[in-house]
DNA sequence: CCAATATTCTTGAGAAAGTCAACGATTATT
DNA sequence: AATAATCGTTGACTTTCTCAAGAATATTGG
């Protein structure tokens, strides 16, 4: 959880809201995102995951099963947290190792069939927190700032 | 630094694009906070300020100076942290402590006239690391991007 | 006023996460 | 074939997170 316990969004008065800071991007994606993944732990910590292992099994349940160079790419994590991540997900059944047959070097992490299961529900858990994170947004203003996060984060592609 | 050294915040063609997790608020919020605080230590290091260490001298240099209960909500982090954070700064000069008159318990945290100078450069750190994780969004996008994510992050308090 | 409760900062301990360098196995380059 | 590069893995180390408890100060209810 985290160090501020009001479920509510709006923690109340608060006086720094007139600080530079509070225009800081780079402060604003810091602080939400510490929002956010508490509320996903929340939310997913019933099924056994957190938003790491989420993130893990969410793609290694998805079509192009991913390796773990890959996985450290995509999730902007070191090589080694990978396995250690992977290591977990594979002793609880939800995932396993296949080696790449076109590179015998790289090791394909591909979900298990009870792992795409407890993937499907973690998603809707996923989805919960995702509501209790951006309370404050509409339908609308959450796919503007998907697109816009998207783009800053992957760059224009496509 | 991190363990993505291309400079490039394309990264180049990712196969895991299409995957449904890249469509994940919470999941792009959490990577574009790592690269953003990735490029904000890289900038930051040479004033010897971290991305934390920043947070706190630039609030301490605002107009309402801070309590430390203040900093660690506004921060979203435990009131022990703020502790640590703080006393590297006072060490360093850059900050003080001052009991506040209205309630002796907490404490303000003001910046020195030497805070205050390290800080200006230090906004222009976080500044320039900004356009480097943000090269990808114009100007518009990006104010479009700081209120969407500060409504998220405050609620809709204005 | 006084006793009980709450809040603020602080300390300390342990868990989790981040960082870095090295190794064996495999692949790519020359 | 020899050299260099890449991938997963391990291990060590630092930093960050999380929690519980304590001293000083404030607040509340009798």
């Amino acid at each position: 959880m985290a160090r501020n316990d009001s479920t509510a969004a709006t923690p109340g008065a608060n006086r720094l809201l007139v600080s530079d800071l509070a225009q800081d991007l780079s402060f604003l994606v810091a602080r939400l995102r510490s929002q956010g993944s508490a509320a996903a732990n929340t939310r997913l910590a019933p099924l056994g995951l957190k938003v790491r292992s989420y993130s893990v099994l969410s793609l290694a349940c998805g079509d192009p099963a991913p390796t773990q160079r890959e996985l450290a790419e995509f999730l902007w994590l070191d090589p080694s947290q990978i396995v250690a991540l992977v290591d977990g997900l594979e002793g609880g059944g939800l995932v396993h190792r296949e080696t790449d047959p076109s590179d015998r070097r790289s090791k394909l992490v591909v979900g298990t069939p009870r792992g795409r299961e407890l993937c499907a529900r973690a998603r809707a858990a996923a989805s919960a927190a995702e509501d209790d994170s951006l309370r404050a947004l509409g339908a609308a203003e959450r796919a503007t700032l998907r697109a816009l996060l998207a783009r800053a984060a992957f760059g224009p592609e496509d």
